[in-house]
RNA sequence: CGGGGUAUGGCGCAGCCUGGUAGCGCAUCUGCUUUGGGAGCAGAGGGUCGCAGGUUCGAAUCCUGCUGCCCCGACCA
């Protein structure tokens, strides 16, 4: 965010950066919700992040719409480092495609399906691939245009007979769904690699341990496919691998996402070590790890990625002239991550007993200004000064001035969990210090208002 | 989709068995005091008791039907 997006200390524009939370819309509430049964959904309900709507289905309020935006940006980041290139197809799409691959009929009734005014069956989509497919074939023609990846970060629907845990499984939710298309299967096994190394950067830079298990193929089908694993004890199934995954670190940013040999070492690198899923597990495989590096956990899926080949290119004809003049169909891979789960998820993996703790890349700011005494003049031009040059420095700053006594403040502050709380009090003032909490560690600093501005605009804070 | 619950003010709940005109805590509003870990006192507002029928002089309460939501299981980004 730029410095001139903090323009209007009334806080009107929505998309600024800093925030009084008088002016603000966090409704938060005191007691849980009796339906929230995990401590993601508690905390999002609490925090006043999101609202049920129907069952599975929420409204994102203002503090978890800028959560999942920051989720979004990352993902995007990612996806363009990796080749990917973003566009955005609709949520309604027609039947007829999906007749065309034969999945009208297998869907089943987790798909919505919906008539318009003319009697055309149509349905809310669930996923993508007939639609990618379309398009692509629409335009693509030699085999000189690939390879080509697509993706798009859109709501999906899905009709799930029991949604629960709020919107770690919804029956709507927000997917980043990308498609890969390429003339073989080496191609499209490349491709494959750099969404295996851009999707362990996303997580990564989320502050996630996402371990990449093999996985069963499911309706997509194909003959190759991960599933990223976030460990967390609220996780909804078992999982089991080898401990070095756990201080395994992501590869760069500067990882060279072209070369064939590097994305095929990312991807040998961290398939080398046993990791699976429940469904997939080969207890026998797993015990003959050495004891020391058997690690059984509870674990949440928050990226699923497939190569299908011509699964629905050769149904949907996708087909382009190969350098030898014939036509063949294109190899293709999907590859998709939620970002509404991963909200979920990051709290599931992040949080204590008097809230969330949120990683600084994902917070919904990355400061909360305590203001210990409204209508105190020196308290209140010093919070003043320090939103203002936190404002201007492209900080994400909330800034507490309700008239409320400090303990609600705290708690709040605890709660919706920012990384860091500046508090600002009379009686630190009067000795030139105001304090930083560092949410996670517990850590107090007493700095003077200069050192604190510095401390919390240094991005890796 | 099978099984089990539940529905009363914004949230959490009591009242229902044994029908008699709706209550508690939190939140909200006003005033005064208070201000470094969810303040105190005083006052106030807010509910056709999920919907539709039925029984009854009278229904939140009893009966019938419907709907929403939640939980357990089978299924899933």
């Amino acid at each position: 965010m730029t410095p001139s997006a903090f323009k209007c200390p009334a806080n009107r524009p929505t998309d600024s950066n800093a925030m009084r939370l008088s002016r603000y819309f966090l409704p938060i509430l005191r007691e849980t919700p009796k339906e929230a049964e995990i401590v993601s959904h508690r905390l999002m309900l609490r925090a006043g992040m999101i609202r049920q709507e129907s069952a599975g289905i929420y409204a994102f309020l203002p503090l978890g719409l800028r959560v999942l935006n920051k989720i979004n940006a990352i993902v995007r980041e990612e996806q363009n480092r990796a080749g990917a290139i973003e566009l955005l197809m609709p949520t309604i799409q027609s039947a007829d495609l999906w007749r065309e691959s034969g999945r009208y009929d297998d869907y089943g009734k987790e798909m919505l399906r919906i008539r318009d005014r003319h009697e055309r069956d149509m349905l809310y989509g669930p996923t993508n691939e007939e639609m990618i497919t379309e398009i692509f074939r629409a335009y693509v023609r030699s085999y000189r245009d690939l390879p080509l990846n697509l993706y798009h970060i859109q709501w999906k629907f899905r009709d799930e007979v029991r949604p629960r845990f709020g919107v770690m499984r919804g029956r709507e939710f927000l997917m980043k769904d990308a498609y890969s298309f390429d003339l073989d299967e080496a191609g499209a096994r490349h491709s494959y690699n750099r969404m295996f190394t851009a999707y362990l950067r996303t997580f990564a830079r989320m502050g996630l341990k996402a371990i990449p298990m093999r996985a069963d193929t499911g309706p997509i089908g194909g003959d190759l496919s991960h599933e990223f694993i976030v460990l967390a004890s609220t996780g909804e199934s078992q999982v089991f691998c080898h401990r070095d995954f756990l201080d395994r670190s992501a590869p760069p940013a500067d990882i060279d996402f072209e070369d064939r040999a590097t994305m095929q070492g990312v991807f040998d690198s961290w398939t080398a070590h046993y990791a699976a899923t429940e469904e997939m597990h080969d207890a026998e495989k797993f015990a003959a790890l050495p004891a020391a590096a058997q690690v059984s956990a509870r674990g949440i899926e928050v990226g699923h990625i497939f190569y299908f080949g011509t699964k629905y290119s050769e149904p949907m004809r996708a087909v382009v002239n190969g350098p030898d003049g014939r036509e063949t169909p294109v190899h293709m891979g999907s590859y998709g991550i939620g970002p509404s789960r991963l909200a979920a998820a990051i709290i599931e993996a992040s949080h204590d007993e008097a809230g969330m703790i949120w990683p600084r890349a994902v917070a919904p700011f990355e400061v909360g200004l305590a203001n210990l005494k409204v209508g105190d003049a020196a308290t209140d031009a010093a919070c003043a000064d320090l939103y203002e040059k936190l404002g201007r420095a492209g900080v994400d700053v909330l800034y507490d001035d309700r008239d409320e006594r400090p303990g609600a403040k705290f708690a709040t502050l605890d709660l919706i969990g920012l990384p860091w709380q500046a508090i600002v009090g009379p009686k630190g003032l009067a000795e030139g210090r105001i304090e930083l909490k560092n949410r996670r560690s517990g850590e107090r600093l007493s700095l003077s208002p200069e050192e604190a501005f510095n401390k919390l605009r240094e991005v890796d804070a």
